[in-house]
DNA sequence: AAAATAGTGTCTTTAAGACAATATAAA
DNA sequence: TTTATATTGTCTTAAAGACACTATTTT
């Protein structure tokens, strides 16, 4: 509850970060485990005060280098929301402004200064246990989510989770990771052929016939989307 | 680096809206002409600084009322976008978080408090005098206008717009006037009929074949988006 | 040769694109 | 009856859905 003297619109200001990957062919969003009060040992989304001589973006490639030791250069960094409901943080009026982040498959984080931990969680195990995020964090992940989802359907941003050159099969089986659903392979090579292009070199360490590795073309946004629709469901 | 004594995540924040409304089949947005100092006398969209009582949907209302007399139960009213660029306030650190709104043909609005004018403008005449706008604003009507033409192809918020009856020609000078094309009157009605519901009445104060009217139905987002393709273009 | 995985052919179905003719009112 | 606007019919074309078979490698 604010009782100070404060003028109007005096705020404090967080950047948070919803960093997915995809590992195991399954969705994972970066947790870290809360260092200081309020929520002190509660899993809760990197991020922290903005600081005087930052923008957003600036503030969240910091927080995400600082959680993650990663250069920001390989990952694609989206405004998701600001969040500013009274009553969302306990220490008094703190607005956060949520950022969407989709990374390659990383190294393991390492925990870094305000976190006791840092871990990659399965985002639907994340989801379906409700109360034990930080603040509004699970909000947020929801909104994330149903983001991540959208741009898949309109971007080829789906590829920065496969890294450099990738299979087909790789790329197919993020989006069923993220869309929690199987797709038509034949009809997912048939699309995704129109932004891939072909590298001269082949994935060697499997064990059927080696696949043909892409990178992502030049199209960012897609004219018309990809279709969203599941074999079973 | 911190210069002053502020902690770090301090900042005043304001609500900007960006108001759209359809009128004489153009995209018209709602501007003030600042009362206030910094840009005395310069067209801005309407906002002000958020209050200690308010979350971000009450202050971007209240705004809304002030500078319109509008109750807000007709409109559309969604989130942009945060902007929070340094030096894009010379009164210090102002970050903004904009809101987008779509109204149906409304009143001209009666200047409020902070404003010493307030009029409908073409979107397109203030897009094409770069200078003149306040802040930022000329960057949060870009943005806004790309959204409100994103929404028009993924769910049936067009239908605000018009109010609550409508013929299809209506519906469709309003995708005309957003998207800034024309479209082929039976290929839209075929599709807009898809999510309209029928009223038993008609048109009846226009010059040829009275128009049946009907209302937007139940289905707010569309399985698959419009299609945005001009006749000419 | 058996197992594992990658890659392709093609028919059907759905919905958009491109047309122009007919219907119903007021003047 | 002329003018103005609304409404509808249908053929063509583009792209997704639904299939199952062939290809290339390792073991």
């Amino acid at each position: 509850m604010l009782t100070d003297r404060r003028p109007a619109g005096f705020v404090r200001l967080t950047v948070d970060l919803a960093i997915f990957t995809v590992r195991d062919g399954r969705l994972h969003v970066l947790l870290i485990e809360r260092g200081n009060s309020p929520h002190k040992g509660q899993p809760a989304l990197p991020g922290g005060f903005l600081r005087e001589d930052e923008d957003l973006e600036k503030a969240a490639l910091r927080e995400l280098a600082e959680e993650t030791h990663l250069d920001g250069s390989r990952l694609l960094l989206e405004q998701l929301h600001t969040y500013a409901d009274l009553g969302r943080d306990s220490r008094g009026r703190v607005v956060t402004v949520a950022y969407l982040a989709l990374a390659p498959d990383l190294p393991v984080p390492v925990p870094g200064s305000d976190a006791a931990a840092a871990r990659w969680a399965p985002v639907d195990e994340v989801l379906s246990s409700r109360d034990r995020l930080a603040f509004d964090h699970f909000d947020i992940i929801t909104d994330a989510l149903e983001r991540v989802r959208a741009m898949l359907e309109t971007t080829t941003h789906a590829t920065v989770f496969c890294g450099g050159t990738f299979t087909v099969t790789e790329l197919r089986l993020v989006y069923e990771a993220v869309w929690s659903m199987k797709l038509d392979p034949r009809n997912f090579s048939r699309r995704v052929l129109e932004f891939l292009e072909p590298v001269e070199e082949k994935r060697t360490d499997t064990h059927g016939r080696p696949a043909k590795l892409y990178r992502a073309g030049p199209t960012r946004v897609l004219d018309r989307p990809m279709a969203r629709r599941s074999l079973d469901a």
